[in-house]
RNA sequence: GUGCCCGUAGUUCAAUGGUAGAACGCCGCUUUGUGGAGGCGGUCACGAGGGUUCAAUUCCCUUCGGGCACCCCA
């Protein structure tokens, strides 16, 4: 029985063209973030358990995480998201660190799932976040970088939905204006997370069933929908009004609105997956009817620094998955055609190799990634090799090429072919490198 | 963990209760200093196990693998 080429389930190989796209998206990410001043960082793929344990959220610790006990009988996690590592860094430094701290990564992250569209078992994502800063500057600083990654993919704002609500706000709905105890608030806030999933007679009757019978009866249930129904700030009841966080997100979405993000609304249903969460929290939704799906969010989180028995540090960040947001851009048509990182093939003509090799010893130092035939003497495998790799020109080496030190280049997209000095021909391939 | 759909050449697909075809790809030849056109030739497959049957790739079961949805979430 042969062995399996496949890669191990919810896995992806990157073959060279799927690197490249990898690449590519990689270096957006990284342009946009560090032109806010975000700086890069690092951690291992292992983590004791227990990091994930205090505050991930029961469900992603139980049963999606890789774990493992290693010989020295430690139990171990393959990070399912990054969040509680950079906070581990950020309380191991505590005193040193110049706040506010503008850090980024992009981990490669595992959770044990079924995979289907948009959601696999590895996943690569951009993380940011800022520390240090306790008012709402930091929420609209993050949001901003969010946002305009998204625009520097060429993304157009009706294709996207940044979609805001607050932990506090839903906190203050449940357990001071419905008067529900904490366990009945949790439990209705995931109901809510799912709402829009669901059909409103299923939802009505699975949120009653949370409540007690006394609870039932007081007409409570109707209140709860008639919340619910709340498409703004302003439907919100009178008494909910008057919460602070409600203000909050009034001033949030206006700061957001002036500096032209326009697509931002307040979602009363917007729960997010985390129990770390304390305060705002958001989301971004793709509006394409082919993949309505949220595609990455995130929110303020001021509790998880001082787990590690450090003053606490207040911060706000999000997470950007790979998969999702290639969904998106492929949605969208906003995948450009990318090219082979080669410039150049060498087409080897005859037994002249080895005296070939300062012409292209030469090429390399004028700047050109050159990729040379060897293995192959015929010709026309080599240029069928060069087409097939995607690459643009072929340079001809062969004895006539040595004596009279001029190269056949030729273009393999317009089958042109035009001879030249080894100076010209760089020049050549630099202009089209620049332009395309 | 639950439900639904699907496993046929390298890839995308087809047909059939009597052991399978195409397209593209790949390899070779078609002027041994020129590819992508055309021509000729060639290569490669029924995921695995069991059952029903004279006979199974086809029907049934199991298993493995894949996809999608739910749960959850990126």
């Amino acid at each position: 029985m042969a062995l399996s080429t496949q890669p191990y389930k919810g896995a992806r190989d990157f073959y060279p063209e799927d690197k490249r796209l990898q690449k590519y998206l990689f270096g957006v990410m990284r342009k946009a973030v560090e032109k806010y001043g975000y700086e890069e960082y690092d951690a291992p793929i292992l983590e004791p358990l227990e990091l994930y344990q205090a505050k991930t959220g029961e469900e992603i610790v139980n049963e999606q995480t890789y774990t493992f006990t290693d010989r020295g009988q430690r139990q171990v996690a393959i990070r399912p998201e990054m969040t509680p590592t950079v906070s581990r860094m950020v309380a191991a430094r505590r005193q040193d660190l110049a706040y506010p701290l503008r850090w980024y990564s992009i981990p490669n992250l595992w959770r044990y799932e079924r995979p289907q569209r948009g959601r696999l078992r590895e996943h690569w994502q951009l993380n940011v976040d800022i520390f240090g800063v306790a008012d709402l500057g930091a929420e609209q600083e993050i949001i901003e970088v969010a946002d305009y990654i998204l625009q520097t993919f060429k993304a157009k704002r009706d294709m996207y939905t940044i979609k805001l609500n607050s932990r506090q706000l839903v906190d203050a709905m449940t357990q001071d204006y419905l008067k529900l105890s904490e366990v009945e608030a949790f439990t209705l806030s995931k109901l809510i997370d799912r709402m829009h999933k669901m059909e409103p007679g299923e939802f009505i009757a699975q949120a009653e069933a949370i409540l007690s019978p006394s609870e039932r009866e007081s007409g409570l249930s109707d209140k709860f929908q008639a919340l619910l129904q709340s498409k703004t700030l302003e439907d919100l009841p009178a008494e909910l009004q008057q919460h602070a966080s409600v203000e909050e997100l009034r001033k949030l979405i206006t700061a957001l609105t002036n500096s032209g993000i326009t697509n931002v609304e307040f979602d009363i249903t917007l729960m997010r997956g985390f129990d770390y969460y304390t305060d705002i929290v958001f989301e971004v939704f793709d509006n394409h009817p082919e993949n309505n799906r949220s595609l990455f969010g995130g929110g303020r989180y001021d509790g998880l620094v001082s787990l590690f028995g450090v003053e606490p540090v207040p911060t706000v960040g999000f997470g950007m998955g790979d998969v999702t947001l290639q969904n998106f851009l492929e949605s969208h048509n906003l995948m450009p055609q990318l090219y082979s990182e080669t410039d150049v093939y060498v087409v080897i003509i005859g037994e002249i190799y080895a005296q070939a090799q300062p012409a292209i010893k030469k090429l390399r130092e004028m700047g050109l990634k050159v990729a040379v035939g060897i293995g192959d003497s015929k010709i026309d495998k080599q240029i069928k090799t060069a087409v097939k790799k995607g690459l643009h020109y072929a340079i001809f080496i062969g004895e006539n090429e040595l004596n009279n030190e001029s190269f056949v280049l030729k273009n393999l997209e317009g089958q042109t072919e035009e001879k030249h000095s080894l100076e010209r021909i760089v020049s050549i391939i630099k202009d089209h490198r620049k332009n395309r």
